[in-house]
DNA sequence: TACTATACCTAGGAACCCGAGGTATCTTTG
DNA sequence: CAAAGATACCTCGGGTTCCTAGGTATAGTA
């Protein structure tokens, strides 16, 4: 029924676009850098990462090329364009004043528990 | 095909918890609530708070109950229950570390359109 | 040689959000 | 008073989004 933590909800791919900025990734990079930087508290799925990958680049948001790595295993990479570089911008403002709405409700009902 | 925006997501049993955190409200009163507290940016549809109302009501984390307005039209109050504040508190801290995360991870990926 | 880790993929269902429509009551206004 | 508008509630249907569960393939390891 229920399905626990859903909090990504509309913001995976404005965490994809933010992980490429800095530089080209791969898919598994992705996920293993997000595994670590939340300390594992989150993993971002397999099942939700390629689709997202697939409509960024269908949208040209990003772009995508296979590369050898250094074991042999091929890998393939995202690059984010400046049309993804623009829908960056679009979703960081985005999530920033939704972010910002929702620690503003979210402390207004803090500590009540023991009210005033 | 897009949806634009959709950030609420999972969050919107958080708002609506937090929302009745200080005090009973009704359905109406939430939804001018956040559509003032975010100067119009934000709206919560009627069609996904009622809904939710009505899940939250089903799990035991709100009660409902009718009253009449001073006007003399009824509404439909709702009270989060002890139970609802156990589950607030498990999201609020959920949407804590998430929204944590996003932002060093969207932090990261910041000005680097012109970069160093 | 088998197993594990790496690395990619997709189909299908569950959950979520919302547009669009509906009902009813109260207030305002011509 | 009748019509229109605001208040207040509701639900159906469909589009998105997420993830479970499965699959393929290769490299390293026991």
């Amino acid at each position: 029924m229920k399905s626990g933590s859903n909090l990504l909800s509309g913001s995976t791919a404005l965490l994809v676009l933010s992980l490429l900025a800095p530089g080209d990734k791969y898919g598994y990079e992705m996920i293993a850098a997000l595994e670590e930087k939340s300390d594992h508290t989150f993993t971002l799925k397999e099942g939700t990462l390629y689709p997202v990958l697939h409509s960024l680049e269908k949208e040209g948001a990003v772009t995508a090329y296979e590369k050898e790595a250094p074991t042999g295993r091929k890998r393939k990479y995202y690059r984010i364009t400046p049309r993804g570089r623009r829908l960056l911008e679009e979703k960081r403002t985005e999530w920033q004043s939704f972010s910002r709405l929702v620690n503003a409700i979210v402390a207004e009902g803090e500590g009540l528990l023991s009210p005033v």
